[in-house]
DNA sequence: CGTGTAGTTGATGCTCCTCAATTTTTGTGG
DNA sequence: CCACAAAAATTGAGGAGCATCAACTACACG
């Protein structure tokens, strides 16, 4: 999805429209006519497609600064429904486009945003084919301090099923993954509904992000009980020292 | 990657390099200084990155008609190498870029294909996130069928090992996932060397490709014999015999 | 308070990986 | 052309990772 971002609707000098969600409305559903391109200025949302089978493939989380709703064709390829209570601009995608073709500048940032957007998920499809469970959480909390931290607290606006169906595994594995997590003392929850919380560990999580292999679920899950035998346990056997 | 296409080579007007390459030779590697975009128009070839651990991603398969190497940065992101003998056009990536401050037409013409560079790598993304083995690659006989049967007969250019590195699944689960095909008579192979295939049915294949929930490799490996029925344990109940 | 939704945790099993053995194909040098 | 070594592909057995099913807890809201 491209990023329509502040830069290009700067340079557009188009009027947007100011839009107001609250959480589960949606701002258009796949399949409906693709007439505005949006951008968010306050809250969070997420972007999927509905697939055969009860299948649902969450594509992207936005926020603010983020951009959404270009289309190739007439209409939209998937559905953008807030998280929380949102702003956003709405511009006609149809101006944009006008603009574009008068204006070097803006064509040029539409161009960069485009070839962005395709760097961006070519790097997601990576993600998915490489990284296993805990790799793909860690580097995600990782993101989620960019774009949420407030003061060291990260509230995340999304459910563990939201979560779950961003990276293709069940709401369980995603649960069980937080818990181990916290285990290690990489982050801990700091709200009753384990939505509020605060890394510990940056370092680990990095580590974790780009090769959770040593990562042993069982060992952790299990009492905290570290791997008995022999092989993998070796380089956990280290209890951690705060 | 965006797919600078013979439209819009044709629309820019510039010199273009003919370039021959042998298998295994490499067109660039990531990290190198990205200077030309390129076109294929004969032979296949392979787009790939080499990650964290041994662990290599193909992000595409290239065949004629298909464009290359546009980088947003100065280098390649990822490496390009053949599959087979190929003939590429190249022409200066500045080149390009310059035309198109000039030329309004040309100019949405490349918007339009990162563009739908980035549509393409979203439903790659998606496949990854929900779909299994078998779904895959069902997808991907589809797909090669597409853009490489000539006269019924598809003649896969790229090895078990590469279109396993492209799915993210190892060597044996496709090379399985072959073998149960053709024993559900899916599709046969016309050589000894396992790389010329002909479909046979299909309305499976696509079928398969959107849910293969019902595909049950072990029945079908163990001898070809089909699930007799009802509960998938029924059939692993089994004992095997040597 | 009940009811509904979200989240956690446990038990069990399917899918795909890992390791290993074998077969087939390819490449090289006589 | 054949002989040999190296690479690619197939097949099997067993195991790791994650899904599935199920029970349970915690909180929100009428």
């Amino acid at each position: 999805m491209i990023n329509i971002d502040r830069t290009i609707l700067g340079a557009a000098k188009l009027p947007t429209v100011e839009l107001h969600y609250r959480p589960r409305e949606t701002v258009y559903e796949q399949g409906a006519l693709a007439q505005f391109v949006y951008l968010v200025d306050q809250g969070s949302l997420c972007r999927f497609r509905l697939m055969s089978g009860d299948r649902r493939s969450i594509r992207q989380f936005l926020f603010p600064g983020d951009g959404f709703g270009y289309e190739i064709g007439r209409r939209h390829r998937d559905t953008v429904q807030a998280l929380t209570p949102i702003k956003v601009l709405a511009v006609a995608r149809d101006a944009l486009l006008a603009a574009a073709t008068t204006d070097a500048r803006l064509s040029n940032l539409l161009f960069s945003a485009a070839a962005s957007a395709a760097v961006a998920a070519d790097e997601r499809a990576d993600m998915m084919r490489v990284k296993n469970a805990a790799e793909r959480i860690a580097q995600f909390l990782l993101e989620m301090e960019i774009r949420l931290s407030s003061r060291g607290v990260i509230d995340l606006p999304m459910s563990r099923s939201q979560i779950g169906d961003y990276f293709g595994v069940r709401i369980e594995t995603v649960s069980r993954t937080f818990s181990a997590f916290q285990k290690e003392k990489i982050f801990q929850f700091r709200d009753r509904k384990q939505r509020q919380m605060v890394i510990c560990d940056k370092r680990r999580l990095q580590q974790l992000a780009s090769d959770a292999s040593d990562f042993d679920y069982w060992s952790i899950l299990k009492k905290g009980r570290k791997a008995a035998n022999a092989t993998k346990s070796m380089t956990r056997a280290e209890p951690s020292i705060h």
